[in-house]
RNA sequence: GGGCUCGUGGUCUAAUGGCAUGACAAUGCCCUUACAAGGCAUAGAUCGCCGGUUCGAUUCCGGCCGGGCCCACCA
């Protein structure tokens, strides 16, 4: 049949959203399920990670409002952060230190609302059961109103500071960074052998690959036990281009003996290393690179250049003094922005930071009390929280976020927090009601921004409308589930833990399912580098969104799944068959009074089929029951296509044709029921599929506006009957093998065979009719055998 | 280097202490009144490698090899 599953699948789309059918309803009576989905950054499309993650999230939200629960399934964009602002200044070329605040806010501001349209289409297009009503951004005033109350609450409790320290600054985006927003990248560089001259004359050498940082060169460590260097320990040691500056040698067990020369000289900062050694050593600090990424005037002969041409200029200038004994190349990990690929340095400046280091057993335990799916995934968790070295450093020095609800002292420099009644509030804009502690009224506002995550680890509590609609959020908080990606255990799933801990003493979901990723077909990561990127929309175009959804279906939840085009064939496929065997459905029941399944005339393949439909119900509930989605789609497709279709249609062909008598009804009955009873636990994963054959052949059975408002299934435990499943095994095995038989004779299956012999059990003498309709056979014999055998006689 | 995870016909996958599912691809036959976007059939796997426990291991245990993710990294 020509259908145009495109149109279908928007027409139901639309159909949904038009009847409210996934409508939120805060004042219904059934018990409510929750779900803090992940809210897409907007700073692209969607891509088949998005379309995976979402589908996976998506079955489960379905069925538990076929299930009887009140389902709440929002959307969210998050909008307000580093990533964002960099798409938009990549677009439009265009960066934010050429900008006023106020102007590349309108800017950024007025790109993402062309780019969430364009991904809350693609959002839309694969079906997901979302109440879009629902929808909110982390950058609108309820988001900002909450960010900047989670701020005041940790205040009060006591858990921010402020302070003057080393962090990790990205030059690029001219922004301080969290340690989670580190990533690794193997690098190419030089490795740069030079000597020192103590000033007693002696020479020491050390290895480098960070020969600009020279002039903020502050010591040198040699490990206590390096029998070459016991001698240098607590000499002077003379550094070039740094203005005659003399070092001391230290002793440091951190010190690798092995590792290039066996003497590190130690900068401020080249790495994380030199920022506990100066606060072991109690060294002075030389800051030679500035915020923007160049060097300042204490570089001296290196101010002007940034980290690479200083690089270069600085092994130039050692070669020339002769200081420079060699170089080789190395292969060695540098830290970059996860964001614009940088490497990072390490600066001083003024940062807020949520003190959070102190209850790191704490969040272990707590967290453990969560359910986690798959299980395993917990640990990724625990550790991380054990890894922690830094606290949370929430300042972010960019013009685009939610600005920090703080104002200084123009006099005393006092920082005055906001009310909680001025929230949301933009210091800049906004002037505080309050006076400050010394008597002055002269304010400025605080310029940083807040990390993204500080917002984005609220999204239950925006979810739940915090501080908003107190009624509101008694019920509702803390929520059911919290679908989302391996990826962001570290960030999302552990600071929205911390952030519910610390604001309401409670964790902020019951369960935390975990899906993994979408890969290439040969296992790899999807990157633009390897251009290897599948785009959802082209599967979509090619195949359709049931299709898609199919494949979302296919995995256990948490693995990472190669993306297979086969697979939306195969899909397709499916969608196809269920299309046809309702079609045949529909034809032969026509007219025929809906209703229960009269026991009493049912044949022997009824009542297998009866059995093994119950039996899966069964089934595909528990695993719903555990998140378990793939065993509640591959047994109901193998039962619809393999016993369903392949047979049992089969079987009740001729019967069904006749529907006077009351073997006939009783076939188009089971047909129905069976039938019927498979759209239900197919309706989670293939929504449009499932909707349009309700709504064109069950419209009767239909008790709100779609499928998808119908109760689960229940199995009935009276109908499974394991005798009948084995008759009807056997019959199927005489079938199969008549079919062989019919194959090889280069017959078409609806070929009369004059006389069948069927050498098998005593038992399947019942089951002989069955075999005979279905295989238009005249006249049938039972012989005994040990093994199935058939013969044919045409 | 540490943690977690995966390793089953050509490809992807299921289950399981005792005959290893199914899909896709391949091959052959069939226009059969739901379906050629289909049906039927055929062939194809020493269940990554090595060792242990066991009457018996693909399954349990240990080691190794290989893939993936996260974390830590040597200046």
């Amino acid at each position: 049949m020509a259908l145009d599953f495109h149109e279908m699948e928007r027409k139901w789309q639309l159909y949904w959203e038009k009847n409210n059918v996934h409508k939120f309803d805060r004042k219904s009576k059934k018990p409510v399920y929750s779900i803090d989905t992940p809210p897409p950054t907007v700073s692209g499309t969607m891509h088949m990670g998005h379309a995976f993650a979402f589908t996976q999230q998506d079955f489960i939200a379905r069925y538990k409002k076929m299930a009887g629960f009140e389902v709440f399934h929002p959307f969210g964009f998050d909008n307000n952060g580093l990533a964002t602002a960099l798409m938009v200044e990549k677009k439009k070329g265009v960066k934010q230190k050429n900008f006023g605040r106020e102007e590349f806010i309108k800017i950024v501001l007025e790109e993402t609302a062309e780019e969430e349209k364009k991904m809350l289409a693609a959002f839309k297009g694969i079906g997901l059961s979302v109440d879009w009503s629902l929808l909110y951004r982390t950058i609108d005033k309820p988001a900002r109103k909450i960010a900047q109350y989670s701020f005041l609450d940790l205040h009060k409790q006591g858990r921010l500071y402020q302070r003057e320290a080393p962090t990790m600054w990205c030059p690029s985006c001219a922004t301080a960074i969290a340690q989670a927003e580190l990533q690794d990248r193997e690098e190419e560089s030089s490795f740069c052998y030079i000597d020192f001259e103590t000033t007693d004359g002696g020479k020491i050498g050390i290895a480098t690959t960070r020969p600009e940082l020279m002039p903020a060169c502050v010591a040198i460590h040699v490990h206590p036990d390096d029998k070459r260097y016991k001698k240098f320990v607590g000499k002077e040691v003379k550094i070039p281009f740094s203005g005659g500056r003399t070092v001391k040698v230290f002793e440091n067990r951190d010190v690798d003996p092995e590792f290039g020369t066996g003497a590190v000289y130690h900068c401020t900062f080249g790495d994380l290393d030199d920022v506990e050694w100066i606060l072991e050593t109690n060294l002075p600090v030389i800051e030679i690179i500035d915020k923007d990424g160049t060097f300042n005037e204490k570089a001296g002969i290196l101010q002007g250049l940034r980290t690479l041409d200083a690089r270069k200029k600085m092994i130039e200038e050692l070669k020339k003094s002769g200081h420079l004994v060699k170089q080789e190349p190395i292969k060695h990990v540098v830290n970059v922005h996860e964001r614009c690929k940088t490497p990072i340095e390490i600066l001083t400046s003024k940062q807020w930071f949520v003190k959070y280091l102190d209850l790191r057993e704490e969040y272990i335990a707590r967290a453990a009390e969560l359910e986690w799916v798959p299980e395993y995934m917990k640990k990724r968790l625990d550790n991380w929280i054990n890894g922690l070295k830094w606290d949370w450093n929430i300042s972010r020095q960019r013009h685009y976020g939610i600005p920090f609800p703080v104002w200084y002292c123009k006099k005393c420099g006092e920082a005055l927090i906001a009310g909680e009644k001025e929230l949301p509030v933009d210091p800049i804009k906004d002037k505080p009601k309050k006076k400050c502690k010394c008597g002055s009224t002269e304010f400025e506002g605080e310029k940083d921004t807040l990390d993204t995550w500080f917002t984005s680890s609220l999204t239950p509590q925006i979810n739940c409308k915090w501080q908003e609609d107190k009624a509101f959020f008694k019920k509702m908080f803390p929520m059911d589930l919290r679908p989302q990606g391996h990826d962001i255990i570290a960030l999302w799933a552990f600071n929205t833990i911390v952030k519910a801990l610390f604001h309401e003493r409670k964790l902020p979901w019951k369960t935390i399912t975990i899906n993994g990723w979408a890969l290439d077909q040969h296992g790899k990561k999807m990157s633009k580098s390897l251009g290897n990127v599948v785009r959802p929309e082209e599967m979509l175009q090619k195949y359709c969104a049931d299709a898609l959804r199919y494949w979302a279906g296919l995995p256990v939840l948490g693995e990472d799944v190669p993306f297979m085009e086969k697979e939306m064939v195969s899909g397709k496929k499916f969608i196809t068959k269920i299309m046809n065997a309702s079609r045949f459905v529909e034809i032969v029941t026509k007219g025929v009074k809906e209703g229960g399944v009269d026991k009493k005339a049912l044949e022997p393949e009824d009542r297998a089929v009866l059995s093994k439909l119950n039996r899966l119900v069964k089934e595909s509930t528990e695993a719903f029951d555990k998140y378990e989605f793939s065993k509640a789609l591959n047994p109901v497709r193998n039962f619809f296509w393999l016993e369903f279709a392949d047979f049992y249609i089969e079987e009740v062909k001729t019967r069904a044709y006749n529907k006077k008598d009351k073997s006939g009804k009783a076939a188009a009955a089971v047909l129905q029921h069976v039938l019927w009873n498979c759209l239900l636990m197919l309706a989670p994963f293939l929504p449009h599929t499932t909707e349009e054959i309700a709504q064109t052949s069950f419209k009767k059975r239909l008790k709100g506006k779609s499928i998808h408002l119908e109760q689960w299934p229940k199995a009935d435990e009276k109908f499974i009957d394991e005798k009948a499943e084995k008759l009807g095994e056997s019959i199927n095995a005489a079938i199969a093998a008549m079919r062989k038989e019919k194959t090889s004779a280069g017959k078409p299956m609806n070929t009369e065979v004059k006389k069948a012999v069927v050498f098998s059990g005593e038992e399947l003498k019942q089951g002989l009719a069955t075999i005979q309709r279905t295989m238009n056979v005249k006249e049938i014999e039972l012989k005994k055998g040990e093994e199935l055998k058939v013969e044919l006689e045409f």
